[in-house]
DNA sequence: CTACGTAATGTTTACGTAAACATCAGCTCG
DNA sequence: CGAGCTGATGTTTACGTAAACATTACGTAG
């Protein structure tokens, strides 16, 4: 504070102002009991005039809630997180909640770590985790005592709340829609291992071709990263038996379709390619991409709706909800060249 | 609070334990001035016994700093934005900052305004605004007095401290880029027209055929979506002079491409066509797309040293500084067909 | 007409921290 | 050998707010 920063105008200052008492303000900056009209008119032009805002940090401090919420994320670079926190920031400040930010570094590299292992003494009534709850142990993150936690992509359900897109029935949609243009089976192209959105999907896909009486070919791994997708997608290209593949999200399948492409199968005259997300630039791929649409927005509602839930009110509503997906069909399914 | 939640502990729980002051728990919670070894010792065991947290409410109360930047931005679904702002984390996280996101309505639907024209009491020392000023201003948005302000996607450098990618300079590579290879003269499909970035593209690559002695053709106009880039290029595939594109970001480019690739005019052999941003699936493009990469985590770095300068040491330099970027060649340019 | 209830407003206090000031012991230097 | 200094620690106070409690004025029921 080396600059003599122009006076903060406090409760007190207005009060003077408006010849009451600092309380009366309080009360009719909070809009509580009893004010009588005339006195709070008083109030009101006083504040104007001074141009007051009131402490946010003397209001925390007495009221030991911050009116902000944590939200812990790894990355903003899969659109699944940026989409998810931008409905979360923009439901939360529909509710007078603030959003504060807290990146983690990746387990493996713990330089940055030592900045937010001050997440306890973070300004936040409530946390929600976009990451699978194993990793945020193994990044020895700790969560404060009293601090709520809502988490996404997780399968922690016995001890958080847990919101999330119901992966496996998009997954089980999108081989459904494969299997029924006619395709034999259906190959997978899957995201890291860590990520639990990723296991549920690779698991649907593989219990929706049993439960149909085919035959899983072995699933190809990626990390969410167009790239990975191509590197798989040359792969595929090279299985002669391979007409259908879901791709376990959109920037995979981007790659995947570029790799094809350079080989010169057709999509979806060779090969038909689903994807998992619906971005927005999915409609724009060549071909566009028939992909499992996800409702971020309401994800990101859930989340802070049950965070709230728990912070307000105390209620402690473990389990999963899963929010509804939906096959959106696009150009780049078809029925597998045999049939024609 | 319905529920009694555990007791804080506090600095004078810690001093009760450890047998000494408060006031030398805050000096060794802090590090300063002289506490002598075994104290020091005594203090930290008794810290660490009781979890004890630093109550952030209390030390902003006192201190009068937040030790967190909020960041203002219209949306995070351009890729732009949400690398920038998790940069802008990283980079503060690293400064032991915390990072409270502002989401702002559009101008045109206020609905969520209300909730947040609450800014000025917000707990935060400095803002970091992504985004045009005058929308800003358009928005009815009033920052706080006494916030230090850093702009990204601004010409406001005469009244706050502006960082930006050099985007006439890249326009220009662009431009430049396609004019050695032979072609007799480069369309340009812009971005919104509010947007700062945008027009400064767009300008430079005007000033860059005309510096050359070419005619520019008529820009199109998109919204930085794919599906606008789409449209635009649908028109430019009508267009038989047009051998050359400049798009104003990498989503639209995506967008281009398809509407190319759907009208049989092949890239790079019939027209070529050059994005901006270098997004992470640029090069999953089909083809993989010759682009301007933009620096964001060295955007992001500036905005956060920016705006510690001015917390921290109250130096207030207005003006602009422009982050480099270059030119990525990949396959979405070639000589004009006429050459060949 | 008095006693009591109620609405409107004022006064006191505590939240947890850290700056400012106060104290105290030990040590150095003239 | 004592004045004065230094380093270590304790005590007081203020930050801005809001809950809890106190006071005042006024109206009404008995």
């Amino acid at each position: 504070m080396s600059r003599p920063k122009a006076a903060r105008v406090s409760m007190a200052d207005v009060a003077r102002l408006a010849g009451v008492s600092s309380q009366t303000v309080s009360r009719v900056a909070n809009g509580h009991s009893s004010v009588v009209g005339s006195t709070r008119q008083q109030v009101l032009a006083a504040m104007k005039e001074l141009d007051y805002r009131p402490n946010s940090a003397a209001r925390a401090l007495k009221s030991g809630q911050f009116r902000t919420i944590g939200v812990i994320l790894f990355t903003l670079s899969s659109t699944g997180n940026s989409r998810t926190l931008e409905a979360i920031a923009d439901h939360a400040a529909l509710q007078g909640y603030a959003i504060t930010l807290i990146p983690v570094a990746m387990p493996t590299q713990d330089s940055v770590l030592g900045a937010f292992t001050r997440l306890g003494e973070l300004a936040v009534d409530g946390v929600i985790v976009i990451m699978e709850v194993h990793l945020l142990d193994a990044a020895t993150v700790t969560l404060p005592p009293n601090v709520q936690v809502v988490v996404v992509d997780s399968d922690a359900g016995d001890r958080y709340t847990v919101v999330d897109t119901d992966q496996a029935d998009g997954a089980r949609q999108a081989v459904a829609h494969l299997l029924e243009l006619g395709h034999r089976t259906v190959w997978h192209v899957t995201g890291p291992e860590e990520s639990f959105a990723s296991q549920r999907r690779a698991q649907a896909w593989r219990d929706t071709l049993t439960a149909a009486g085919r035959q899983a070919p072995p699933a190809l791994h990626g990390d969410w990263s167009a790239a990975s997708g191509y590197r798989a997608g040359l792969a595929l290209a090279d299985e002669p038996g391979c007409t259908a593949v879901f791709v376990s999200n959109d920037q995979m399948a981007l790659g995947v379709l570029r790799a094809l492409h350079e080989r010169g199968r057709a999509v979806p005259a060779d090969v038909s390619v689903v994807g998992f997300d619906d971005i927005p630039d999915a409609g724009s791929f060549i071909p566009p991409l028939t992909t499992v649409h996800q409702d971020f927005a309401e994800v990101g509602r859930r989340c802070v709706d049950g965070i709230l839930r728990q912070i307000e009110r105390g209620e402690t509503a473990h389990g999963t909800a899963l929010v509804p997906t939906r096959l959106v069909v696009r150009d780049s399914t078809a029925p597998p060249p045999a049939d024609r």
